[in-house]
DNA sequence: CTAATTGCAAACAGTTTGCAGGCGT
DNA sequence: ACGCCTGCAAACTGTTTGCAATTAG
């Protein structure tokens, strides 16, 4: 396996993920690194974003009926909550899971997602309601 | 809006659902319609599941990272697992999140959806761990 | 009969891959 | 200079749509 070169699109691609703490889409992580570099191509982003995810630098994170996003990897345990307005995914610390759940015999459980829906705080504020 | 005709592939489709209890992917209702209809089109099912959803027959499961599913609509709130090993999806019943949930100030939570995944009875059966 | 429905193929959106040139090291 | 990395375009997969032929009512 080749070992890995400092170019300026991939440093870009990482900085994203210093300067955003939330789970980004590769279409948010192509716009926001686009900022840095010009005409950085989709296809970049997509090859950094797997290979990041070889690293163990991020994990990607599977919502359900949304395009994956990927989050910088070794979170604690936690789950997210989703916009339905500005479609933006954020974190929730802690598990959200009931405790003692009881399934029917024969099913071993290996993991769980949990995702939560609504509207976050900035949407809130922008579109009263009234 | 037009109104409904009685086709046999929409019959077959329909089917479908009564005898598989578990929500079913696109391409299973496919499959498993096409024992009944010689040549049935792929277009035919994605047009017949729309249209079953907007006839409020069918909804849709959206779970992370796998094709959405369909079951049928009007059942009672639950949450889903996912086997791993044969990829199907199988319902559970009640709820599994934990109650009195905190999220930070400002997050309306709508809805919320849960995945376990794992392994199956079917799968632990086939594949013993030995 | 007459219009809704179907099957096919083309169109699409998101993601991956092949390739020639560019650029870290 | 070497060879990994990038950008572009083509390939792919899952889903939708246009259209002429088919068929339910």
């Amino acid at each position: 396996m080749p070992r890995k070169r400092l170019t300026k699109q991939r440093t870009a691609i990482e900085e994203v993920f210093e300067s955003h703490h939330r789970p980004l889409s590769p279409g948010e992580v192509h716009e926001l690194a686009r900022g840095q570099v010009e005409g950085l191509g989709i296809a970049t982003v997509y090859r950094a974003l797997n290979d990041m995810v070889e690293e163990n630098i991020l994990r990607a994170v599977d919502l359900p009926g949304i395009a994956p996003r990927y989050e910088k990897a070794g979170l604690k345990h936690h789950h997210h909550f989703h916009c339905n307005t500005c479609d933006k995914v954020f974190d929730l610390d802690g598990c959200l899971l009931k405790p003692d759940i009881r399934l029917p015999d024969g099913f071993t459980v290996l993991s769980h997602d949990i995702t939560l829906s609504g509207v976050c705080p900035r949407c809130s504020k922008e579109q009263p309601s009234s």
